[in-house]
DNA sequence: GTCTATAGGGGGATAGAC
DNA sequence: GTCTATCCCCCTATAGAC
């Protein structure tokens, strides 16, 4: 694996994640790595391979995160506890989660990249509605109805609050960490 | 007050909900509505002045629709109630609120676009800190901790929302909604 | 107010030399 | 693999006729 290649994928994440993906260009990644224009279309032949593949390896992480906790044996908040940690080091970075940055630009996507898009959503909620049910079940976590919509609620308030806390310049995300925690305490 | 002027404004806050601020063009708005390009610059030279006027009047109306609640005497569920109900038919138009699709985008934006999107964001947390407060002391809410942080968590639970179902084609919004309420009930 | 015409720039993308 | 050179398109924006 071509480290120019590795440096494109992450220096495109972190530029996805600032400024958005229609807003971003060859440009800003050619400039920032010293190299031309030309050489980031022989690795990712169009935008939209690239930022399908940034997906596609966020999606590898995530399941290797998970996958990691599950054989480690962490319980269920401490399972709880390492995600949302992924959000306030976003928040400390000043950065979206990819799912929140790509979001609003669903319909701008390419086939591939949305099918990507909607593959790692779907994974996360999945992942943290079985977290719930089964912390629900050994009387770790408490909350009411069913554990997809309180996975939905939770997952919509931490892309959300990544976005405002950018706009108003909130330096104090624990306070969403601590009203998430507080909700689920039996 | 020009009739073509209104057209534009409209329409451009439905371009920047459904494909965000850097997708659309004056091209997407001038085809729409059989006019030419520069009929456009001649209401907004700049398309920073069209966003601008755009949450302007966004903050008008929100501004005037709960000036309008608390005249009628609306009781602090009802008011929750309406100001949810917008997100419900948002989500049913397949639209973002105007926070949530320019928030990804807002280091993309000029400083006057910035300034009212700040002011919008800022006057939303505010209004439902005070709103979830005044409830809470007629026993009507029920929450742990500052109001200012459940305003903020309620917030960013809609408009992350919004984009979560967006993208998983869920159309379930009504959950979020029960969700919300129900965490909120003494 | 709306048009035609056009400027000026930046975007993604490709061909072919090295 | 990386470069130079170039293409073509779309973007925002402006000048000036009607």
């Amino acid at each position: 694996m071509s480290v120019t290649r590795e440096k494109i994928m992450e220096l495109g994440e972190s530029l996805i994640r600032t400024k958005g993906y229609n807003a971003f260009s060859y440009q800003d990644i050619s400039t920032e790595l010293g190299i031309k224009n030309a050489a980031i279309h022989y690795y990712f032949p169009t935008k939209e391979n690239l930022g399908t593949s940034i997906l596609k390896t966020n999606i590898q992480r995530f399941e290797e995160m998970t996958d990691n906790m599950q054989s480690r044996g962490f319980d269920e908040w401490k399972q709880l506890d390492s995600f949302i940690k992924i959000y306030v080091k976003s928040h400390r970075e000043q950065k979206l989660c990819i799912v929140g940055s790509l979001g609003p630009d669903v319909y701008t996507l390419g086939e591939s990249t949305k099918a990507e898009l909607f593959k790692m959503t779907e994974k996360i909620i999945t992942w943290l509605t079985n977290l719930l049910d089964s912390g629900r079940a050994k009387n770790i976590f408490a909350f009411e109805g069913e554990a997809v919509n309180k996975a939905t609620t939770i997952f919509s308030a931490l892309v959300g609050g990544l976005q405002i806390s950018r706009i108003s310049g909130n330096t104090d995300f624990k306070s969403l960490y601590m009203s998430i925690a507080e909700d689920l305490k039996p």
